[in-house]
DNA sequence: TGATTTATGATGCAAATGCAACATGGATAC
DNA sequence: GTATCCATGTTGCATTTGCATCATAAATCA
């Protein structure tokens, strides 16, 4: 299995773990790497897992579904990125969500379990990987909370200010682009599509924001407040 | 400072530790137990922490306000239950949220950044304390896919069949009791109080909840579906 | 106990929003 | 290159929902 040693150096979860010893990790925890196509489910609902996924290259999307058809787009995942993780780390191996490929995506797989039940601590990246992967959870409920911060809010226009509002702070620009389309943000948002276009619009005509496709720009007016 | 040995040993952070070892722990990592009465902030969104809070006795809130008075709230911890733990372990020691008594608390407060990022990891709990973390914040960040379930629905209907499904599957009973009245409720789901009461008289209608307070009970009907 | 605050329930109303349907443009596939 | 699929924008309409307000019940406090 080759993987760019650069692009595993970047990785968060790896963080602290020598070029020399990612060999002796997958050796020891074991690895796959599997391509999947866009549209391609990686994980459904339902399944049982011990592995957690990572984003090689990509974009994936971890969903809600309801009996209906009706999703909800729980959070979008690029590079380096870590999935399933909760499920693993929680003890709790069957998956109340599904994660889907956005884009054409290689995600390499790790048997996760192994490191938090099994193995004995021993290896030298053992308690790295368990250090590096509280952080990460850690700040993916912070991101969790902000996601419902938005939801919380009572009119689409509030949720797309506040939504707006952390890109900018992430981004550190007043300009800021989306990774979502309008079908997907809708679902990220939880409110219907076409009226999310209509909203976008009346708050381009009230002077709120300007956009462009994904781009959107939040305009000094509504930055005073 | 006297705590009760018995709930110690029954808080999830403390699994695995023994009885004789909670001096040392407390000694080395530091802790301070503190009272609050209903109502009052023990965290305040802006602050500084490196500190947890362990939930000894009574209840607390996590909040998101806005700059408008408007409040969400996030999450709703009993006993036993932790809470700051997404800060201090992810690094980012200026809180976003609030947290907030719902009754009087009396709170823990432990020093974990010495946990995670001083002790050198030679105490025999520590590894343990560490492990038991990404356990329950895997856990935590679950729960708060879930609650996202929730506020994405598009319908204060669905939104509340959602909120009863999940108690419905935690509590093991089609009748289940709600933590939160109904101002609270409100802010959970992310909706207006008066229409949520409202609704939930039309879903009485409609026969498919009964409910007295805050208890309520799914009625067959739904189930089928 | 009596007084005051707080939670809850009810209702009118305007506005927001979900939903359905359709047009169009861009992307993708064959 | 052409056909097909999918994302996006638009609009009409019925319904839902937020918001404001008031009445009452319940809880808290003095």
């Amino acid at each position: 299995m080759q993987i760019d040693q650069k692009l595993l150096q970047g990785i968060p979860l790896f963080k602290g773990i020598k070029e020399s010893e990612f060999g002796a990790l997958f050796g020891c925890v074991g690895a796959k790497r599997e391509r999947f196509e866009k549209g391609e489910f990686i994980f459904l609902g339902g399944d049982q897992t011990n592995s957690i996924g990572i984003v090689l290259s990509g974009r994936v999307q971890v969903l809600k579904e309801d009996i209906f058809g009706n999703r909800a787009i729980l959070n979008d995942l690029g590079p380096k990125a870590v999935f399933g993780e909760s499920f693993v780390c929680g003890g709790s191996y069957t998956l109340t969500v599904s994660v889907q490929a956005a884009e054409n995506s290689d995600i390499l797989f790790l048997p996760f379990e192994r490191v938090m039940h099994i193995c004995p601590g021993a290896c030298g990246f053992h308690n790295a990987l368990i250090k590096n992967m509280v952080e990460m959870i850690a700040r993916k409920n912070i991101k969790l909370m902000e996601n419902l911060e938005i939801t919380t809010k009572h009119s689409l226009r509030e949720k797309m200010l506040t939504y707006l509002s952390q890109l900018a702070q992430e981004q550190g620009s007043v300009t800021v682009t989306s990774t979502l389309g309008r079908v997907d943000l809708a679902d990220f948002l939880g409110v219907d599509r076409s009226a999310l276009t209509r909203e976008l619009g009346r708050m381009r005509d009230a002077g709120l924001i300007q956009f462009e496709k994904n781009t959107y720009t939040l305009s000094d007016a509504h930055l005073k407040t």
